[in-house]
DNA sequence: GGCGATCGTTACGCAAGCGTTTCTTTTGTG
DNA sequence: CACAAAAGAAACGCTTGCGTAACGATCGCC
């Protein structure tokens, strides 16, 4: 089920989340970090940080970092993989998907309006 | 002309679109960048700092810095305003329509895949 | 013409992100 | 058992953004 828009509603939905979310939420995420949190939340587990470096195309202490940031958030959670205790396996925590929960309602609210 | 979109469809499309962008723009604007480009391109001009402070909730530094990187990277420019020369005009560029029109794109394609 | 208000910028100290490189732990394999 | 490979983190120097506070230029108005 693919969504249909024109230039103008593509913008003009982007502008609008956009301003809504600089007003609302003082953490600004940057691009990168917001790609991590949903790349977490919306694609099937398990996730390791050398796979979300891969996916995005960025090295390795990127992720780090923006898990480091985020987990100080809340947003997510690491835990050493048991199996192959080299790994760590990123969880989602339930602040995490609160907030993404609202900020969905935020990108449809917008869309509504154009 | 709404757009109706589900929570899934939402968070997919941003996530889509955001993942793209990391991985094909090394610039990674910041989204309180974003949202003053677009206010820029989007909205009637004129544009001023203080105007942008505004509608955005923030100080007017942040505009300031905003206005600094992004004119550094030729997407938007400044001009004095000579009926009240304490102003600063805020000028579109051709560099910067183009950003925003091959954004608008990627997000147009990235929700048909959806 | 003086003077308070307004506009944008700059300065300051600080926090956070970057890329590269190095380190630590753990694995698998000869 | 030794040792190279792999995963993630930490260290390093640097750049960029932040909020607050101060600043210079310009205006409106009496």
């Amino acid at each position: 089920m693919p969504v249909e828009l024109t230039p103008s509603q593509a913008l003009g939905l982007w502008h609008a989340v956009s301003l809504e979310q600089v007003r609302v939420d003082s953490r600004d995420l940057t691009l990168r970090q917001m790609a991590i949190l949903l790349e977490i939340y919306l694609v099937p587990p398990p996730h390791t940080v050398r796979g979300l470096a891969a996916k995005l195309g960025v090295t390795k202490p990127v992720i780090t970092r923006a898990l480091d940031t985020m987990g100080a958030a809340g947003l997510v959670d690491r835990v050493r993989d048991e199996r192959d205790r080299r790994n760590v396996v990123i969880k989602r925590t339930v602040e995490g998907a609160l907030y993404l929960e609202k900020f969905g309602d935020l990108i449809i609210n917008q869309g509504r309006k154009l």
